[in-house]
DNA sequence: CTAGGGTTAG
């Protein structure tokens, strides 16, 4: 196009800038028409560039020369600020163009500008007011209703069109989608048929994402053979539709013949055939075709930043991100949102509290979908009372906005806080559910856990697996083998899927109860295992005193070429170290270095200095713990301790328990065992001077207990405690059979042993009581 | 000869 002889590319913006420039000085008076087509077009420019600023010097010169009078020119002006989101300007002209506001093409106008700032009820009364409606106009205002979430309004109106289009079809569609009614949007889209329209290419994109959305994929095919007999398949966006529906159903084949067959692609294709890669599990072929496209926008920058972040890669996203920023990409809300869920894997409070600035300054601060990523941001870092603040700006709170709130304060240990929110919110899902029974089992509150869990099941909602999760690791936390092989029936009964993370889960609890049998058995039945699988199983043969299986397990693993982590190795030492095995203990710690290049932390050297005093060698444990590349655990000297005790040697003794004493100022697992070494050795007075500055310090006891489960209940035993009515009765019983409650339960006593810290591990906090051997429950002595 | 419905991520 050639206006005022300017050749005109309205991408570039410095060239709209000279057009403009050449406008002016043109005289209109020579050819109105030109100068007026010349207008449109560069007002047209305008619009596609969002450019109000160059917009408003074109309704200057309109203004100036008097020509705002042409209902050509000031309709053009108007489409242009609508198009440019720049909804003031649009309404004050609008208002300006006096009985030219009744025109039918302005007032349909105004109608998308309301839509736009979300004001149906301000359209409504335009429309009503409107002297006469075309089918646009109606479909304006279903488009408006929709986006408002007035859904059943919009109904309502789409019922009354006199004659329909395939457009109107396509907006009652669309909006159904939107608002998440997709089996609406299907049903209308059967019933255009009957209306005599026929679907275009923007219908078909409408409903293939209410099909990707359901995951009802036979629907999608049959969409996909409607597409191919009306021939909308060589429609660029079509094309790019159909890619998503494929890569959603799998057929990442099929996806991929679509794509290379298209004769030409666009971001969006590029796009969404990344996701085919991510969906693959193959995320260095992503990242390759991530960084070879010919062309990326935000979205696919953010898919990216996204997936990084998903994937606990932390410091890839933020690389990601910068990159970003440095390529003049503008971050959007997504963006904004995975960035925002990195500084809350990181803790990174600064980053976070940065984001939180852009955030605000670009007004997004009270969308939904940004404040429930803040809220865990600010719980993650700690910083409820932020994250409190955040909730309470979100004007239209959604159940992901409660439910972030609920788990930040569970996270924070505010589990009464968060119960009363539970109780509040107008709208629960399984989401919330579970966020509030984790909450109460990560707080080691696993009894009302469970409670809330038998509640959710009265209340109709359907469990899943990350219920099942939470209430398994509480079942293992308090020991409850009844509980347990409960929860295990409800697995099955509400057809969970029984994979490799609910396989790790039941193998767990059931090691952590005690029954390694029942442990075994669901090890080996899960379909397909990883290294967390392993390590649950290895350390649970360990804490069982099957030392021998769990190093035969761990070379079952190395040879299954599933690498070990660092818990494995917390498992392997502890079977090394409690079953005396010296030397196996020195060469695996030796190998998780050299072979797994696994940096051994405090917990690991703990082990070492353990399986070193375990075996007597009591001045190399020493050695080795003064030998620590950083201050060594307290543990270690507890262990070392301990030993001391076993073996007598009074003088290194009270050497470590000096060193002890010193480390152990304020942890009450400290205090416990330095009393029960006083008490053994009869040094009584120290004994009552320990237990004195524990009470001074507020401190509790919560040192080491025996527990026995009997009928459902767990019955637990502090060292030398004889509270219980039968303990007599179970001490005696020791390494033997012991008959509670009428049921015969056989009490094995392995050595005394200490697990204490709170480390999670994956998820799962390791039981903090000190436990004296374990029981386990067996039909009975006859039949043993 | 203008105006209404749109694909990719989360």
């Amino acid at each position: 196009m050639k206006p005022c002889g300017v050749v005109f590319n309205p991408a570039k913006s410095d060239q709209l800038k000279s057009a403009l420039k050449t406008l002016s000085s043109t005289h209109p008076s020579s050819s109105f028409n030109a100068y007026s087509n010349a207008c449109a077009s560069l007002l047209n420019a305008c619009a596609t560039n969002a450019s109000t600023k160059h917009g408003k010097v074109i309704h200057a010169h309109l203004t100036k020369l008097g020509f705002l009078s042409h209902r050509f020119l000031s309709l053009k002006l108007l489409i242009m600020y609508v198009r440019c989101n720049s909804f003031h300007d649009a309404n004050s002209l609008f208002n300006e163009m006096g009985d030219r506001s009744s025109d039918l093409i302005a007032s349909n106008c105004m109608i998308s500008a309301y839509s736009q700032m979300g004001l149906s009820d301000q359209a409504k009364r335009l429309f009503d007011k409107m002297p006469e409606r075309n089918i646009v106009s109606w479909t304006a205002l279903i488009t408006c209703l929709m986006q408002c979430g007035k859904v059943h309004d919009a109904c309502e109106y789409f019922h009354r069109i006199p004659t329909q289009s395939v457009v109107s079809f396509t907006a009652i569609i669309s909006g159904y989608v939107q608002n998440g009614l997709h089996i609406a949007a299907l049903k209308i889209f059967r019933e255009m048929y009957r209306y005599e329209v026929l679907p275009n290419d923007v219908t078909f994109i409408c409903i293939i994402r209410g099909c990707v959305c359901l995951r009802w994929f036979r629907e999608g095919k049959c969409v996909m053979g409607q597409i191919v007999r009306l021939g909308f398949q060589s429609y660029l966006p079509v094309s790019n539709s159909i890619i998503t529906l494929l890569v959603r159903m799998g057929d990442m084949e099929l996806a991929r013949r679509v794509f290379d067959g298209m004769a030409e692609k666009d971001v969006v294709s590029w796009t969404a055939i990344l996701d085919l890669y991510v969906e693959k599990g193959e995320f260095a072929e992503a990242r390759k075709l991530f960084d070879a496209m010919p062309e990326r926008n935000e979205v696919s920058w953010s898919a990216m930043i996204a997936r990084y972040s998903q994937n606990g890669e932390a410091d890839e996203a933020l690389k990601l991100y910068g990159h970003m920023v440095s390529e003049g990409l503008r971050p959007n809300l997504s963006t904004f949102s995975s960035i925002l869920s990195v500084s809350a894997s990181l803790e990174d409070l600064k980053l976070g509290k940065k984001i939180h600035g852009y955030v605000l300054k670009l007004g997004f601060d009270s969308n939904v979908f940004i404040g429930s990523p803040l809220i865990d941001m600010y719980a993650k870092c700690g910083k409820t009372k932020e994250a409190k603040m955040v909730f309470e700006m979100i004007p239209e709170k959604n159940t992901v906005s409660w439910n972030s709130m609920i788990a930040g304060l569970s996270h924070n240990g505010l589990v009464e806080e968060a119960l009363q929110l539970f109780e509040q919110m107008p709208e629960r899902n399984v989401v919330s559910w579970n966020a509030i029974i984790s909450g109460y089992v990560q707080n080691e509150l696993c009894e009302q856990g469970l409670e809330l869990y038998s509640v959710m099941e009265t209340s109709g909602e359907l469990p899943n697996q990350s219920t099942f999760s939470s209430v398994l690791r509480a079942c293992a936390s308090i020991a409850s083998l009844e509980r347990g092989r409960n929860i295990h029936g409800k697995i099955v009964k509400f057809g969970v899927q029984y994979d490799v993370f609910m396989g790790t889960a039941l193998t767990d609890m059931y090691a952590k109860s005690g029954d390694i049998e029942s442990a075994k058995l669901v090890f080996h039945r899960m379909p397909e295992k990883n290294e967390i699988s392993f390590t649950a199983m290895i350390q649970g043969l360990a804490d069982n005193g099957f030392g021998e299986e769990a190093l035969i397990l761990f070379e079952k693993m190395e040879e299954s070429d599933i690498a070990p982590t660092e818990l494995t190795f917390l498992g392997v030492l502890f079977a090394c170290a409690h079953c005396g095995m010296v030397n196996r203990g020195k060469h695996y710690f030796d190998q998780m270095q050299s072979k797994y290049h696994i940096k051994p932390k405090g917990k690991h050297y703990t082990s070492m200095v353990d399986l070193l005093a375990r075996a007597g060698l009591l001045q190399e444990a020493e050695n080795f713990l003064s030998d620590i590349p950083f201050d060594a655990e307290a543990n270690s000297w507890a262990s070392l301790l301990s030993a001391c005790k076993t073996y007598k040697d009074h003088e290194m003794g009270e050497r470590v328990a000096g060193k002890l004493w010193e480390l152990e100022q304020n942890n009450s697992a400290g205090y416990v065992l330095l009393s029960n070494i006083y008490a053994s050795v009869g040094q009584w007075s120290d004994v009552s001077r320990v237990r004195k500055l524990m009470k001074e310090k507020g401190l509790k006891k919560g040192g080491g207990c025996s527990w026995i489960e009997v009928k459902d209940m767990v019955h637990t035993f502090y060292v030398g405690d004889k509270c219980h009515e039968e303990s007599d009765q179970i001490f005696e019983g020791l390494h033997g059979w012991v008959d509670l409650n009428r049921v015969q339960v056989r009490v094995h006593v392995l050595d005394q042993w200490v697990k204490s810290g709170s480390e999670s591990w994956f998820g799962m906090d390791p039981i903090k009581s000190c436990r004296v051997g374990f029981v386990s429950k067996s039909p009975g002595p006859s039949q043993a």
